[in-house]
DNA sequence: CTATGTAAACAAC
DNA sequence: GTTGTTTACATAG
């Protein structure tokens, strides 16, 4: 996958969420104390986290969403000597053309690749068709070139090939031309297992694109992720300012989100900012200095019309400090429009040739 | 730096 | 388990 600076050209690189604890002197086993303590005398369960104890959270970072920790990879793969071919899409590219229809099922390209390339071949009698699989569906899904075809009453669509659709991406650069709130310096450590039991990763399934698999990939989600992803965000801002696409999210909670204590839904930013002014007036007053938690970048809501989209928008990223099941605090989340989101911060941008 | 190979998380089916 | 999207990280040049 593309580092992100890699994938969009940003005149000043956002700085990268530091790996180490931006607060040092505190591990973050210290901080989830802290907070657990702070809400102790309100929460039933204040071990409880959605049904899972800290002890359990065994994978557990600091300052960063979903930092895996490094792997030793096998060396890449020579596709040029082994086969010919150049890369993976190339590959694809061909399997595709060989087809009399020009489209192919995911399998379909697996048993052509198979037929036709010893190697992978080899691979996959020995049962080691796992990771050229994985290649092949990633070539898929990251190439533009790939697109799917939809079948009535059929999973599997067809893959179809199309070069011109890899085109525009670098018609201009958009430089940054106001200033966005980063990492504070002195934030609290993002406390973010990367697993299921984090109660924001609940809400970070719903901001993938993947209810658009049965749409055309034009429609995608504006935001990544919440909170410390700031470069996602701006990236994709920044894609939405260059390529004028129709952006719709896919931001609904999850039925569990929806329906747990800890969430509110509101329906205007004045609401939204009151729910957050009190809950970080409550971590403050249990001791908590949120006031240097990253900030989102918008905090305008238009109300308009836009499926049923909804995000959990903090102004101020509380989310650092999440307490689920806080009988005090409600984390409200709205509506939104996308577009009118790029509208609102289409001038902090600007295209250069 | 860019391009791309490898691994895997995650969701939907 | 399969299909698909995405992120993270590694390596080659
Ligand atoms: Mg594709």
């Amino acid at each position: 996958m593309r580092g992100r600076s890699q994938t969009w050209s940003f005149t000043k690189p956002p700085k990268r969420i530091a790996k180490e604890p931006i607060v040092k002197e505190k591990s973050v086993e210290d901080i989830f104390n802290e907070l657990l303590e702070s809400a102790n005398e309100f929460m039933e369960e204040p071990e409880d986290l959605f049904g899972f104890r800290y002890e359990d959270l065994s994978d557990i970072e600091e300052g960063s969403v979903n930092q895996r920790s490094p792997v030793e990879h096998k060396k890449k793969t020579d596709l040029a000597k082994i086969c010919g071919f150049q890369s993976y899409h190339h590959i694809i590219e061909k399997a595709i053309h060989c087809s009399p229809d020009k489209m192919l099922t995911l399998n379909q390209i697996y048993s052509w690749i198979e037929e036709n390339i010893p190697y992978f071949r080899s691979l996959t009698e020995s049962k080691n068709s796992k990771g050229w699989k994985n290649s092949v569906r990633h070539n898929l899904s990251l190439h533009k070139q790939f697109y799917r075809v939809l079948r009535e009453g059929q999973r599997a669509c067809l893959w179809a090939c199309d070069m011109n659709r890899i085109r525009n991406e670098k018609v201009g650069k958009l430089r940054k031309i106001s200033h966005q709130p980063q990492q504070a310096e002195h934030s609290i450590p993002t406390f973010r297992p990367r697993s299921k039991t984090d109660p924001t990763a609940m809400i970070r399934p719903t901001i993938k694109n993947l209810r658009n698999q049965n749409e055309e990939n034009i429609v995608k989600p504006i935001f990544n992720s919440l909170s410390s992803r700031f470069e996602a965000i701006e990236a994709k801002k920044k894609q939405a300012c260059l390529e004028n696409v129709h952006w719709a999210h896919d931001l609904s909670l999850t039925e569990q989100c929806r329906n747990s204590n800890s969430y509110t839904n509101v329906s205007n930013v004045d609401q939204f900012n009151t729910f957050n002014d009190f809950n970080r007036q409550t971590l403050t007053d249990s001791n908590h200095d949120v006031s240097n938690a990253p900030q989102m970048a918008f905090t305008t809501f238009q109300n308009t019309s836009l499926n049923n989209s909804s995000i959990m928008t903090p102004v101020q990223d509380i989310s650092t400090s999440f307490i689920p099941n806080h009988p005090s605090i409600s984390y409200p989340f709205m509506t939104l429009d996308d577009q009118a989101i790029i509208e609102h911060e289409k001038h902090l941008y600007e295209v250069t040739p």
